[in-house]
DNA sequence: GTAAGTCTTTATAAAATCTTTATATCGCTG
DNA sequence: CAGCGATATAAAGATTTTATAAAGACTTAC
């Protein structure tokens, strides 16, 4: 790990201070900024592998901090803002944010989560088959198998799937979903989702009921992981 | 070099010995045959690293040979012919040849093309006769048995078989199939596609209604299983 | 020129999927 | 704990896609 470190953004020191304690506790190099044109200057400066942004900003909206960086940065931005905020979750997901997590949050998820945005960060180039714990997902030969059992999907299915997999460990919103498989007329009809990622975890899904590989994000997306 | 060796098809035993021996000195293990049928007789049984291929055969047109060749075999050939046919020559390149040498030639410039066509060789190895469960296709004899049964197949049938074969488990799309067997102005003849996977199926199928080997795949394509 | 075989086109029935509607469930807020 | 918004699921209907037969057009061999 030759480890340009984790960019933390956020002008609260008590939260620097927690993010900063815990990530070096588990041996990531840390850098911090408490205004948005000091987490820019940084950025530029130092190449982090991972920036922690949160979205209330003193000097400039956080938005804006992430546009910016999304001209040039390709690795995985990481959104922090308070509970009530929901828009503005959506919105910086739709900006290129890979993740969020809402304040107040527990050292452990937020570990979790720098975690899976490093990993696939680090996966780069995709490779055409792909293996979650008992899903085997073939990109090439458009195959999906559950312990090595054939699954057929439909067109819609899959193409939502595929979606899912390539985005592993990211949240991605009902407008992103619905835009990239039904077309820019369709970001209003939620209902189609809810339909077709019930028919997807009905197929995929140990328990329906329980899903762990596809996850409700209420009020924002879903997000599939994989649970190794 | 494990080498399964060159192969040498040509009719003329002048240019046959002189091939061999230039080749040989080279440490490259040599086949040869003085026909057409021999020669894919030959390839289909040995798969040799290299074919060099003369386009002036008694029995067959070159052509014929190459097109033959292409439709399993990945491995570089190489095309000799007579200072005359230059049309011959273009054709060849269309038809899926790696490079050409004009009789008479230099020994030196032969070994130079060999050495560079086997350096840029990629692509894995493919078997020339293929088994599912009961059904034996063998693409270099252009042949398809049902239960040791000749079943007889139009071209355009069994150019649509044959690329299912040479793409077992993949979902081949509508788009992909019409055109590498139609061609590319019939990418929307949905209609042709149909008819003939349904007489593919009367033809290869236990129970055309009930299809193990083409699996349709609503709204993409369709794909070719062996159920073991 | 005819006959056999193949490809193209048309028509229709059957199957599968997508869309829509209805109802149930969950989590949260006041 | 009632009520609200968001989500989940089932099932009816509308639409699209597929299967199959069969007629017409074209090619090829004799």
């Amino acid at each position: 790990m030759n480890s340009a470190g984790i960019l933390i953004i956020d002008d609260e020191i008590q939260i620097r201070r927690l993010l900063e304690i815990t990530l070096e506790s588990h041996n990531h190099r840390v850098l911090s900024a408490d205004s948005a044109r000091e987490g820019l200057r940084m950025a530029a400066g130092h190449s982090p592998d991972l920036v922690i942004l949160d979205l209330g900003l003193p000097d400039e909206s956080g938005h804006l901090v992430l546009q910016r960086l999304r001209e040039w940065y390709t690795k995985p931005v990481l959104i922090l803002s308070v509970q009530s905020s929901e828009e503005d979750i959506v919105k910086a997901l739709d900006n290129g944010a890979n993740d969020y997590l809402v304040k107040p949050f527990r050292t452990g998820e937020l570990l979790a989560r720098v975690r899976s945005a490093l990993r696939n960060a680090v996966a780069g180039p995709r490779k055409a088959v792909v293996n979650f714990n008992g899903l085997q997902v073939d990109l090439s030969a458009r195959t999906v198998r559950k312990d090595h059992e054939m699954i057929r999907l439909t067109a819609t299915e899959y193409s939502l799937l595929a979606l899912f997999v390539r985005h592993e460990g990211m949240v991605l919103t009902h407008q992103y979903l619905l835009r990239e498989v039904w077309g820019p007329g369709y970001i209003n009809q939620s209902q189609y989702l809810r339909v077709f990622i019930a028919q997807l975890r009905k197929k995929i899904e140990n328990d329906p009921n329980r899903p762990e590989y596809i996850i409700t994000e209420p009020g924002v997306g879903y997000r599939f992981t994989s649970t190794e």
